[in-house]
RNA sequence: GCCGGGAUGGCGGAAUUGGUAGACGCACGGGACUCAAAAUCCCGCGCUGGCAACAGCGUGGGGGUUCGAUUCCCCCUCCCGGCACCA
């Protein structure tokens, strides 16, 4: 044994071995329990970066963790590789996004395999290739048979100088990116899955999901968007027609002074015929971004359309306004307005010196908000109801007069899958002028994306290339064209985790193997995905099952959302050039100083701020370990210590082996169960400082503190190999060369080490600390406060008083209540 | 704007079910070793006052519940994530 920690030898021989000897090839024949551990595949951008680093580790951590506790683990990797960034690359670096995204796989697949990352790299995934996306392509094909794939028009950005559609990314404070042009809306055809038809499922299933953060399903809940409510509507004065409006708080119907519509909605086209004025202020709305934050953060605009619609109950005459505020994909496109009872109405009407009308009231709380629900007056026959009495007396009311009913209504809008994107798997549908939208047949897939294509930034090459989109139709041979539009990419990310179950099935999109793996034990990815990702791939679970090719429910039954690597204080960006690069600290301190950092410096759910220190402190504890190792080696490897021994132990040993043990148990917990590996860490830490501290000064029992000592040891590589995989295998075969350390399992806490006979009780005044004594564990409550009351400690503080109330937390703490 | 989360020493963080605030690490100060430096080892380290014993204060700010609050409730400030075409 080397007496320095030679970190690159030891990370290379383990990586060469596991590799050589497939040691972590995932096989669906075991008698073991299943484990699939999955983390977020990465796009492939060039490089790791700092996050792809701590959420492969977490990753790593845990596989290795349940392989050694007797789980049959399958922990895949692959990549995401579709997207916007190689479209970018490719205009800068003047190449193809094909060859752009394979020559970074190519090194950040390196890069992966110098963490030693416990991975089965082969099932491995390319979004980007024919094998994968001739799959989605096929169930794309199969879900527009079923109408859950349907066209309609949305609304896109579109840069009026280039020509192109801009991903809200793209657009920055209302202008185009590259052109700086301000950004219009566009309304285009393109194609929506009916997320919409599974919204109660999606929501209901939350339910299920115990092994997800409560803030995660709580943010899905949010946005799905289940409301009770009522639809009302009002007659347009001197129309034959009514305007639907949707509203959670019938309730306040009495207090409505005006109704608001998008700058989208029909009342609003109508209304601006013959009216320049309010044209110009309809176009001026239909410029901008389209995303919603931009809209809900605008100055609130509005303009009266000169049109009335008549109040469903009270008969009054109500203007009707097209408000920027109001948002034409929610509801009705148009809502009914209450100054008194809503923040955004209230300001609106403050502008344009609208009524304010109260009706709601809180006499038991005046101070609430007016926004909170209460008891109704000035509304005629529904004065004193409260919510509930109220939206049930006025939806009846309403539904006797046909002008509104209660209905449930969701948040969720359907998912707008098309893009007009070059880089991203081709949208298998073929038009022709007359047979309409073809899907393509499943003997023709996949259709191929051209990868041989230069790109100008402004086009997207296959819409400009007669062998791409050129074709017959399939239904009646006529000549046809391609759908040139691709798919999101949220498409190809939403059932990959399916795909390593099957990722070499030629035959189907997922076979039975997927039964055997599915669902995944464990997802770690971050945060920023809660939403968007994770319920895309939940939609896709579902339609799987639905089309027959897996049983699960559920896609990911415990799900670990990482935080943000920070630098000073704010996410490691390559725009703020406050970048580390993984690759250095891999050189200069090793693949285990990397994990054992990213373990160490912050849990796994909150950010982590980077430290160049902190990287020198973890690299400082494997030098100790390493050196501790190799002191314990040089005077020679014995038996470890077995309580079977019998041998009386001393009591710094039993001192040291109460801490060991009590470690065993406290890093179990803290992997499997409270996936804190950064107390995890720290206590292994606090156990090596009491095993250095521990010497012997008894020549005669020598061997005895040897035994203990390598019985301590042994526990040490065994609890942080799968944080530090590398050092702890080295570390281990210089222990027991015997034994194959992938033989050894996970260590058990041994019950009567752990044993202590005396406890130490915290002793209070009125809450304040002001002593503690140390007392048999057997002692009765009756006594403690006994002793307590007498300790010289507190009785200072119990003079001139007089003591009112003694409280014994068992264990812990006793409190003198003096007064 | 809406939804979700966060704030604890000089710094990263710990305190698992309302019960010792600051584990562990970093930085810093002192010492040992050394010709010297690095490395390593030992000691100290929330703030204020005090030679000390000790006392008071202290978990973003304000209020509340409780014998007891970093932890529960209400209000506020700032920071972060998401908002449907970044992934």
């Amino acid at each position: 044994m080397q007496e320095q920690y030679p970190f690159k030898e030891i990370e290379q021989s383990s990586q060469k071995n596991w590799e050589e000897n497939q040691s972590f090839l995932a096989s669906e024949d075991s008698d073991k329990p299943k484990y699939y551990c999955l983390s977020m595949f990465p796009y492939p951008s060039g490089r790791l970066h700092m996050g792809h680093v701590r959420n492969y580790t977490i990753g790593d951590v845990l596989s290795r963790f349940h392989r050694m506790n007797g789980f049959n683990v399958m922990q895949p990797m692959g990549w995401d590789a579709f997207g916007l960034p190689a479209e970018n690359a490719a205009i800068k670096h003047e190449t193809a996004p094909a060859a752009w995204t394979y020559s970074n796989i190519e090194h950040m697949k390196t890069q992966l395999k110098q963490l030693g990352l416990g991975v089965d790299w082969s099932r491995e995934i390319a979004t980007c290739t024919p094998e994968y996306y001739r799959w989605e392509q096929w169930l794309f094909t199969e879900l527009f048979k079923k109408g859950i794939i349907y066209k309609k028009t949305a609304t896109v950005n579109w840069d009026p100088v280039d020509g192109t559609t801009l991903a809200n990314e793209q657009v920055i404070d209302g202008r185009g990116w590259r052109s700086g042009a301000l950004i219009e809306k566009r309304d285009i055809p393109q194609y929506f899955m009916k997320i919409t038809d599974y919204a109660e499922e999606l929501l209901s299933d939350l339910d299920t999901l115990d092994g997800w953060p409560e803030q995660v399903k709580t943010m899905q809940r949010n946005w799905i968007g289940k409301s009770f409510g009522c639809e009302v509507e009002f007659p347009v004065v001197g129309q034959d027609s009514n305007l639907k409006v949707y509203t959670t708080r019938p309730d306040t119907l009495m207090g409505a002074t005006y109704v608001a519509v998008a700058a989208e909605h029909a009342l609003a086209t109508q209304a601006s015929e013959n009216n320049p004025e309010l044209t110009a202020f309809i176009a001026e709305c239909k410029s901008g971004s389209v995303a919603e934050a931009d809209l809900a953060t605008a100055e609130k605009k509005g303009m009266a359309t000169g049109l009335f619609v008549t109040h469903p109950l009270n008969g009054e005459q109500l203007p009707v306004w097209v408000a920027n505020y109001v948002l034409a994909s929610y509801g009705e496109g148009a809502v009914m307005a209450v100054p008194a009872h809503d923040d955004r109405d209230f300001e609106f009407a403050n502008k344009y010196n609208l009524p304010v009308k109260a009706v709601i009231k809180h006499d038991d709380h005046p101070d609430l908000p007016m926004t909170e629900h209460g008891v109704l007056f000035d509304s005629g026959e529904f004065d004193g109801l409260n919510f509930d009495e109220a939206s049930k007396a006025i939806a009846e009311s309403l539904s006797t007069k046909k002008l509104g009913q209660r209905r449930t209504q969701y948040r969720l809008r359907d998912w707008g899958v098309s893009r007009q994107r070059y880089w991203g798997c081709p949208i298998p549908i073929i038009n022709c002028e007359a047979c309409g939208e073809v899907p393509v047949p499943e003997d023709q897939l996949p259709v191929v994306l051209p990868e041989n294509v230069t790109l100008d930034g402004v086009s997207n090459p296959i819409k400009k290339d007669p062998s791409f989109y050129e074709t017959t139709c399939p239904t009646c041979n006529g000549k046809a064209t391609r759908e040139t539009d691709t798919l999101d990419t949220f498409f190809e990310s939403s059932w990959y985790y399916a795909r390593y179950a099957s990722h070499d099935s030629h035959s189907k999109m997922v076979d039975e193997r997927a039964n055997y793996w599915l669902p995944v034990d464990q997802y770690i990815g971050g945060i920023e995905h809660a939403i968007l990702h994770l319920l895309y791939a939940r939609f896709f679970n579902k339609l799987m099952r639905d089309v027959g090719l897996i049983t699960t429910d559920e896609p990911f039954k415990n799900l670990l959302t990482q935080g943000m690597v920070l630098k000073d204080g704010t996410k490691m960006s390559k725009s703020k050039g406050n970048t580390v690069d993984p690759q250095g600290l891999i050189d200069n301190y090793g693949a285990d100083t990397a994990r054992l950092f990213m373990m160490f410096a912050a849990p796994p759910e909150q950010s982590l701020e980077w430290s160049d220190a902190g990287v020198e402190g973890s690299n400082r504890f494997l030098r100790r370990i390493w050196k501790a190792a190799f002191e314990h080696v040089q005077a020679g490897i014995v038996a470890p210590y077995s309580p079977n021994d019998k041998a009386e132990l001393t009591e710094d040993l039993k001192a040291l082996r109460l801490q060991l043990h009590t470690t065993v148990e406290k890093v179990t917990d803290d992997i499997s169960r409270r996936h804190s590996f950064n107390t995890a860490i720290a206590s292994v830490m606090e156990l090596m400082n009491l095993l250095m501290k521990t010497e012997c000064k008894d020549e005669a029992l020598t061997p005895l503190y040897q035994a203990v000592r390598q019985e301590t040891l042994q526990s040490i590589a065994l609890l942080l190999s799968p944080i530090v995989p590398h050092i702890c295998e080295a570390v281990w075969a210089e222990l027991c060369p015997t034994v194959p350390m992938h033989e050894a399992s996970w260590p058990i806490a041994d019950k009567a080490a752990m044993v202590k006979d005396d406890i130490d009780y915290m002793l209070q005044v009125n809450g304040k600390l002001r002593g503690k004594m140390t007392v048999a564990k057997s002692e009765t409550k009756e006594n403690l406060e006994k002793l307590a009351l007498t300790q010289p400690s507190v009785l200072k503080y119990l003079e001139d008083t007089t003591v009112r109330k003694v409280i014994v937390v068992p264990n812990k703490l006793i409190n003198i209540v003096v007064g």
